[in-house]
DNA sequence: GTCCCTATACTCGGATAGCAAGTGTCCGAGTATAGGCGG
DNA sequence: CCGCCTATACTCGGACACTTGCTATCCGAGTATAGGGAC
């Protein structure tokens, strides 16, 4: 099992994007610029943002991406949700009806219970998921993120803006 | 974010195999025939719960498979990471040393934030699921399973081990 | 000097190839059994 | 009648195609801006 790679990127993006001054918006060709990764492939990840409605694009000269919402409304589950699909990971498929010991639909449980116990555990991840936030990751950044780091990378946000 | 369809497979089978008299084993195929699916292909994932030990094999006549350990000593996870794989979901691959922010390497902390907030969710997934075992898993389905289906099981079962 | 218009350059969005991993299958290596043969 | 030996049939294990979905890319649709011209 191994999520896409996306995920990663569009994270990163997002707290990013929560360092612009309002109203601007950032194209993807910079933020993939500032990644180190593949322009035209980010661009897929952020459409999928956009779709799901955490990041508003804007199109022309000027134009670029930005946080639709405040970053501490946007979790870690949003994200990961909307760039590597929402369905579950375990899906079921109710192979406990087949074979020679199968009977009537109507005599069994709703859900079987190994997929309620894989369903738990994702429940569970999703939960550790949520309760992380783009504001809450970016509040960690503050003591993780080399000051040098930070420095050079709001140097780039001031030119890349102007 | 998929998981192998042969884990549920496999989950499946081990509830069977500890239905299994003491030193018989049952073969892919007896297995494949009680679940409906694809004998050769099911054969896979066995052979990967063989590899990790949770499972053993026997070759020629009256050989086949049987749980290696007490069924209260098998986990949901153990299956889990033997027939899906073991390294986890999220790879950080540190994008955020790239770029034009970056700085040297050893001004980095040693794991990124956000992959760590992705770790912690992989954690309590893990953690549910190694809290299920196989005989929890049985424990559950004599309230779960049609009485029916089970009678009609161990009469097949009776058969095929005759 | 001010307003408007047009051309331009830049942006996103969806449609389009390439590739790796999961899915599905097959045949060869190995072994316990069953039957036959000799004592 | 008993024990041994051989041939057999059945099992797992790894090597081999195929398909799906992720990875990567490109070109067309749309828009704000900048510059020039008219008033």
């Amino acid at each position: 099992m191994k999520m896409s790679e996306g995920v990663e990127w569009a994270v990163h993006c997002c707290t990013v994007l929560a360092h612009l001054p309002a109203g601007l918006g950032l194209p993807a060709a910079r933020l993939a610029e500032f990644h180190g990764v593949p322009p035209t492939y980010l661009a897929k990840q952020l459409q999928q943002l956009s779709a799901a409605g955490i990041v508003t694009s804007s199109r022309g000269r000027r134009g670029g991406y930005r946080l639709a919402r405040s970053p501490a409304d946007v979790s870690l589950l949003d994200i990961v949700l909307a760039v590597d699909g929402a369905e579950p990971a375990f899906r079921c498929s109710e192979i406990r009806r087949r074979g020679p010991s199968q009977v009537e639909d109507r005599l069994y449980s709703p859900v079987c219970g190994i997929a309620a116990a894989m369903w738990r555990a994702e429940s569970a991840w999703r939960k550790e998921l949520s309760a992380v936030t783009v504001a809450s990751l970016i509040g960690g950044m503050a003591a993780d993120v080399p000051i040098d780091a930070v420095r050079k990378g709001a140097a780039w946000l001031q030119e890349v803006l102007r």
